[in-house]
DNA sequence: AACGTTTCTGGAATGCATTCTTGTTTTTGC
DNA sequence: GCAAAAACAAGAATGCATTCCAGAAACGTT
């Protein structure tokens, strides 16, 4: 019977204009009903409402944003969206803001320091109404003129950028779960631990060293250790691991600050015959599931991502509410797990 | 010197209306030599550049696109962005898409079949250009009636719909890949397998029963097989695992329908003291670090999803193009990688 | 009864860029 | 040197919805 939108014909959408002439009223008037404008008399709104249900009308977004000056979207720039992490934060932003009615689009960076820049200009470009960030590189000149020209609020995400450009943050505290790691790998016996870390240029990646500072000013002057920082990526973690073998004086523990870099380091301990757990302790930063399915189950550094990726979410639309206040820094906590793969060193058990 | 934009006033755009007068032309002239309009004289075409450099113009995309009757952006619902399957499909397609000048909006259905028909209807009230889809469920009626009235071009990843709907289709041939895999498995010796598979309601999981099937068919009738369907999900992994191994007569080898039946499906294994390779043969569907990192190393039926997720992009384009052409489907190879993790049955080899 | 309020509604301006139509100016051809 | 053609530019209509302003009708008040 009201079957109505035959996929055949396609029917143009209708618009206001259509509605209006339908129920015999002025374009304003169907804007004022459909909008709850409380100026409306109940004869009026039956005739707009009856008009808007036969035609299916519903009204266009584009036109709405571009006289209402929002779109109602978020733009999300991400260094690799095919990392788990990643993909958690992606998730945890994306239901957030869903049910307060925004959509988020995403672009990927591919870990490419130039696509950072690129990609803000873009969304800016497409009006988004604000920006989620989880840059390739927290110093790139470019990046930051691109952020402090967007004109729209800025949340980072596990990034720490100059103050004066004014982007909330949330990020984790991963000092306190490095601290906690390199001190469980001490009480074990570990006397040389290396830290195969990231980027420099990305939060995490700097504060894990201090996190292992930490632990070692506490443990006293015998502790050795070894940071080797580079990318966050699988070949870094292979490279750091052969040159970490190599040395005349290995050492008895190696935490890879990533999943990517674990899958490197695992790659070249199992071609090299060494088992974890045996021959070496093994902590990584962030659960996946490889972490506790691998034999022995690798301790880890852990935190919840996807609420990493909500709270930078409730960041940005604090900062898009009526008053919009100041930016704000949450610090999410990170928790050490420790698991199988941390054994005191030979010869000390 | 051009410094220009002062970040602290944060001036606002500048519109056409404003270059036009500053250029001293019309409106329309603006436009005529922005779009590359023949008909420009070069006087007054440095007049306009010269007063758009000074203004810093860019136009705006909304109004753009309101006039124009097209987004530039492109949707794509997805079951599940944290499944790295998917995420690599997202890659695939989001390079191709951007170097053709589209941006990709991405909604997670998070394996909720309402929420495929609720992402595609507000794609639609965002006028997307184009939809790729990788539903939750291919037979939900809800979810079809939106594909249908949507109204633009529309590809499905890896999933099948009725043909009156006219979607493109980019899949992998599952069937091939797991009849070599099951062939693989019975040479070695094998003569109950399982394959513990997902949802009836997505291709993968209907495909790879019947590749099954073949190889079982040309293997004889003493080879015996156990399909258990269910969800891609980790706990029917589990589920479905623990379901193996409390029969009476074990399967001897099991392949596991994706990375999260896996995952299940290794926990269970390792909580009842089995070790994969020695006790029960594996085959598990698409790389992922953890499948060769693992020891023993765990045999896959391997595809190219960044591969798979480009050719979702190309047939977007292809039918969003001047004249748009028919829907098509491609179909892209999956091979079958012998690992360690598969071995002769116990007292056979 | 006359005036002030409400309540409701229509019209027009607005946001911004595109494109068609029309009119002017310049160039070309014979 | 003039008609025809081409080049160029302005103005207005268009896409669609929102919102301010003003006018009309209905109501109440003294």
């Amino acid at each position: 019977m009201s079957e109505g939108r035959s996929s055949e014909t396609r029917r143009r959408r209708a618009s206001m204009r259509e509605v209006a002439d339908l129920a015999d009223v002025a374009i304003s008037s169907v804007s004022r009903v459909l909008s709850g404008h409380p100026d409306v008399s109940a004869e009026m709104k039956v005739r707009v409402l009856d008009a808007v249900a036969q035609l299916d009308y519903e009204p266009d977004f584009l036109a709405q944003s571009l006289r209402r000056g929002q779109t109602l979207s978020v733009g999300f720039v991400l260094a690799d969206i095919s990392n788990p992490v990643m993909a958690d934060i992606v998730v945890g932003a994306e239901v957030v803001l869903r049910n307060a009615g925004y959509s988020l689009v995403l672009m990927n960076s591919e870990n490419n320091v130039a696509l950072d820049s690129a990609h803000i200009r873009f969304f800016q470009s497409r009006r988004v109404d604000g920006l989620i960030l989880s840059l390739s590189s927290e110093t790139h000149a470019e990046t930051l003129d691109a952020i402090a020209s967007v004109g729209v609020p800025v949340v980072v995400v596990d990034r720490e950028v100059e103050a004066h450009l004014g982007a909330s943050a949330a990020v984790n505290d991963h000092a306190a779960g490095m601290e906690a790691a390199v001190r469980h790998l001490v009480e074990l016996g570990h006397r040389r631990i290396a830290l195969i870390s990231g980027s420099l240029e990305q939060l995490p990646g700097r504060e894990r060293p201090l996190g292992m500072q930490r632990a070692l000013a506490a443990a006293g002057p015998d502790v050795e250790s070894i940071v080797l920082p580079g990318s966050f990526s699988r070949s870094h973690g292979e490279a750091a691991t052969r040159q970490l073998l190599a040395r005349s004086e290995r050492p008895t523990a190696i935490i890879a600050g990533g999943n990517q870099l674990l899958i490197g380091c695992l790659a070249v301990l199992q071609e090299a015959g060494l088992v974890v757990g045996r021959d070496v302790s093994l902590v990584t930063c962030d659960d996946v599931p490889l972490t506790v399915l691998y034999q022995p189950p690798i301790a880890s550094i852990s935190r919840d991502t996807v609420e990493l990726g909500r709270v930078a979410a409730e960041l940005l639309l604090e900062r898009l509410g009526e008053d919009g206040g100041p930016p704000r820094r949450v610090v999410i906590p990170t928790v050490f797990r420790p698991r199988a793969s941390c054994a005191p060193p030979n010869g000390s058990g």
